[in-house]
DNA sequence: AACTATTTATAAGA
DNA sequence: TTCTTATAAATAGTT
């Protein structure tokens, strides 16, 4: 904002960008302090530097407070929409029934979640909800780990195939050596592309 | 900041107030992307207006992802923290997109839930719902706890009622029991409503 | 919502 | 980091 304009992209040198970083910081901070005194509001800001180190601000110096009201306005924010149909492929009767009974709590739960809380919910129900969430997370860590696995699948096949060529290669210079320095003795010649197995064992 | 200084105070004029709240709200939403771009940090922030409304900030559009980081940092009193790199932030459509990329994993994880995981999510996708789930998870033990506890507190009433409803009736027992048998000796005599407290203590 | 006169923030240099 | 200063940005009051 000064003596030359800025590009609002990340800033290459590192110098500059800490020194930046610096004030900026020091101006957000100030001007969220401003807003919170001059408009009454609650206001809570969380920096995390590139290198990992917390700045905040939290009016009343009470983050907890503020992250747990943002918790509960998230639940009425965002209504993304109403699931409606479930597509049922499934075939027996009492079997529907019971899903729709399930289907029932999921979207009244969803309602909870995104509704605003609109719709009140019993222990029991909550608990069968908070069930679901777990089942839900759940499987999404189980997909998680299956793309990962995926991927260090991926690469171990790479790192064969690399080293496959390593061994070729090294073959081929070793060769090349024998030749031009006949009769000597031949001596093992590992390459930097021999690399030690990962961490995952499968 | 213009045509006459400001004091570092609550603007009493509604009208002016909420004038200066969008004004100065916007420049800090700005100023607290531009930071983020910039100098390569991660951000959140919350506001709440006056009236209780939320706006907020969260590069990724990750909020939840920033608590919970926010939590582990704070947790382990100034713990060291790994360096991770952020992968960079798209500087076109600003908040709308980021905002419409979360909302995007919302429904798309609502369609994951609902479909058994029918629908392709990619790894980010998944570890930004699974940080949603958690924070919901979270909200619900909390609602759990509290209708527990004024379940608790009602029944702790009701005990007490009783038990004084006890102690009339017992006392209106012995009293007849000495008038039909006057002069015996009086004996102890605890009724079955009578009971021990619960395990829970306030 | 737009428009400016000012104040504030800050980029670059030291 | 800190200070200085020229200049870009933000914004208070007004239309």
């Amino acid at each position: 904002m000064a003596r030359g304009k800025v590009q609002m992209k990340r800033i290459e040198n590192p110098v500059h960008r800490q020194v930046t970083f610096c004030k900026r910081r020091a101006g957000l901070l100030k001007k969220a302090k401003e807003l919170s005194v001059l408009c009454d509001a609650e206001i809570g800001v969380v920096i995390f530097s590139a290198h990992g180190k917390l700045y905040e601000l939290a009016t009343k110096g009470n983050m907890p407070g503020i992250v747990e009201r943002y918790m509960k306005s998230t639940r009425g924010a965002q209504a993304p929409e109403q699931p409606k149909e479930t597509p049922q492929p499934l075939d027996a009767k009492e079997e529907i029934s019971m899903l729709k009974q399930e289907i029932d709590v999921l979207q009244k739960g969803i309602r909870y979640m995104f509704g605003g809380g609109a719709a009140e919910m019993t222990l029991d129900e909550l608990l069968v909800l908070e069930k679901y969430l777990e089942m839900w997370i759940c499987q999404i860590r189980s997909n998680k780990m299956e793309i990962m696995l995926k991927e260090i699948q991926l690469l171990r096949n790479k790192e064969g195939i690399l080293q496959a060529a390593n061994q070729y290669l090294q073959d081929k210079v070793e060769e090349n050596f024998e030749v031009t320095n006949f009769g000597s003795t031949p001596t093992y010649m590992p390459y930097p592309l021999t690399i030690q197995n990962g961490i995952f064992q499968f």
